[in-house]
DNA sequence: TTGTAAGCGTTATCAT
DNA sequence: ATGATAACGCTTACAA
């Protein structure tokens, strides 16, 4: 503990004034007399006073801290969407606290309890899911919002794209140009962006009189990891029929099967066309430079705040359920299937 | 504000003790009868209570939160370092938070008064420094390192690899392979790595008898960015007099010059050899690897964290300047110079 | 317009 | 082993 601190006593003292005085200075507050304010404020510089922040906390029980709990932080398609999130909050006197979980249960749940214990007044779950009772217990009760992905039995609010639609749309856009065997690269993750992409994919083939061939339908692991996807595409364009095009529903796994089907001697798109999601900056790194989906992250990002910091606000939510736009973006992988 | 919040008192009330005795068993002090603490226990699990860390933190004067500044969340190469330092806090009962900058004086000020009003006790400088006066002020008030890259006018402790030695390998390595005309790729910023892996540079070409050709010495914009690089690389392989190796100090750059030797038709590393900098996960996901130096993050980000640690805890550090482990990582990027 | 004083929930000192 | 109580720094009725 730090001993000499200076408090508002200390310039109260110095400005020869009441602590409440040098209070409403400090919140700004418009009942005080713009000499004393003067005073006060020469004071402040001179002792160079900074409130402490713990006192306010306690008397006025907010922390004005929102924890924002992700996987990772190494993953790119994270910052935007963050940053969107920081903008929001700075603009409105919270903080972000950025929670890397690691899917660790442990993880969230330290994190969580960060809001029990009130050093922090809600959170944003992005792109993972409460993963225990406890957990869920604790989002039940305080203002949480799920954010990129969610847990759909959970009757938190919250806001993504519309994935399954997306996910139609490009599979709709690899057969109409030409291609009649479309392969997929899921997760086994059960995510529920991960079910409704392949529902989308799906729901394509079915409108295109398609049937649905399980044979070019694979699954990386669950964190969507290059070497997984790597494995599963070379085990799918190794096959006799294989397909003329992969809609992949990440951009790394999706950079995974350009590499692996370039090793093999197919020409991108020449000979496979190659479609990935979330539109990260490394997939404008390859070469070619990978189709994808772009997500509207720093919108979403701003959205979402917006949306947790109205709760925080007790407004009512209009919608529970929000979806923000995306955009399928045409490069270089994806082409006409070769006659 | 909560109003209807449980507080020790009412565990107090509930087991039929004091509020100090609550607060003994809160913080397993040892000098409670047994059987008391099970009634008290019994209670905090009946009421559901979780004591309120802001007045513990008020009454501590003491937040247990440690900033990391940081450029941007987005740069996986700071996603281990995080780690290695979010482990060693919390198993010392700090929280970290992390602080995106973008680079803006507005955002590390903003963080640093999470300092000075008691938000936070202390802060990690990561691959950014202080830049402006006030800045620096609270920096030399309170506990505070640089990592990964520093200021040297500050005398703030620091902790980063041996940047200068590992880029005088780095060209030793390209030069033993038989390269004599060794490209470097700079960034105009002018951080101390920067700085350093340009000498480190010049001290091999110097061993080696070799003159510095400025021609095939060039700088990317000082975010290092994928395109300012590509076009840098372009300009320098469209010499008659090309160099046959190239040491880029960072992967982004050393992937951009990758594929623009491949993109004009140059063999990689048959024609050209690209050696990156900082191993991170991308630069093993292009065709060829890429030749890069491995930092020891994550251990990087511990030491870092033991070392913030041991100020907050008033002791003193045995070398204020430390250097972590490196590795160079030959990989297929990089190969003997063409006969 | 300014001051007095209570109180936020906790920990720690001092009694008992 | 336990309890009574002051104190941490601030905000906010309420009083003047």
């Amino acid at each position: 503990m730090n001993k000499n601190q200076i408090t508002i006593k200390d310039v109260a003292r110095d400005a020869d004034v009441s602590i409440a005085t040098v209070s409403r200075v400090i919140n700004n507050q418009d009942k005080v007399r713009p000499e004393t304010v003067q005073k006060i404020k020469a004071s402040m510089e001179k002792l160079n006073f900074y409130p402490n922040a713990l006192g306010r906390n306690l008397r006025k029980m907010e922390s004005r801290m929102i924890l924002i709990i992700l996987p990772s932080i190494s993953n790119p398609f994270f910052s935007q969407i963050v940053d969107g999130m920081g903008e929001i909050a700075m603009n409105n006197g919270y903080n972000i606290m950025i929670c890397p979980t690691k899917f660790q249960t442990n993880a969230q749940k330290r994190y969580m309890n960060l809001i029990a214990t009130r050093q922090a007044e809600g959170a944003v779950f992005l792109a993972s899911e409460p993963q225990d009772r406890e957990i869920v217990n604790l989002c039940e009760q305080y203002p949480v919002l799920q954010c990129g992905d969610y847990n759909e039995k959970l009757d938190l609010p919250r806001i993504s794209i519309n994935n399954r639609l997306a996910a139609y749309q490009v599979t709709k856009y690899l057969l109409d140009m030409g291609h009649t065997r479309v392969g997929f690269i899921g997760s086994v993750n059960n995510s529920v962006s991960s079910v409704l992409r392949l529902e989308g994919y799906q729901d394509a083939l079915a409108e295109a009189g398609i049937e649905q061939d399980n044979s070019i339908i694979a699954y990386a692991d669950s964190d969507y990891s290059y070497n997984s996807a790597g494995a599963v595409v070379r085990r799918m364009l190794s096959m006799p029929d294989r397909p003329t095009a992969i809609f992949a529903i990440s951009d790394i796994m999706a950079i995974a099967a350009v590499n692996v089907a370039k090793e093999m001697g197919f020409g991108v798109p020449a000979d496979i066309s190659i479609f990935g999601f979330d539109d990260i900056e490394m997939a404008s790194m390859t070469e070619p430079k990978i189709s994808s989906v772009n997500q509207s992250n720093y919108i979403m990002g701003k959205r979402a705040m917006g949306m947790l910091l109205d709760i925080l606000g007790g407004k009512e939510l209009s919608e529970r359920q929000v979806y923000v736009e995306h955009q399928l973006l045409i490069r270089g992988s994806t082409g006409a299937v070769k006659k």
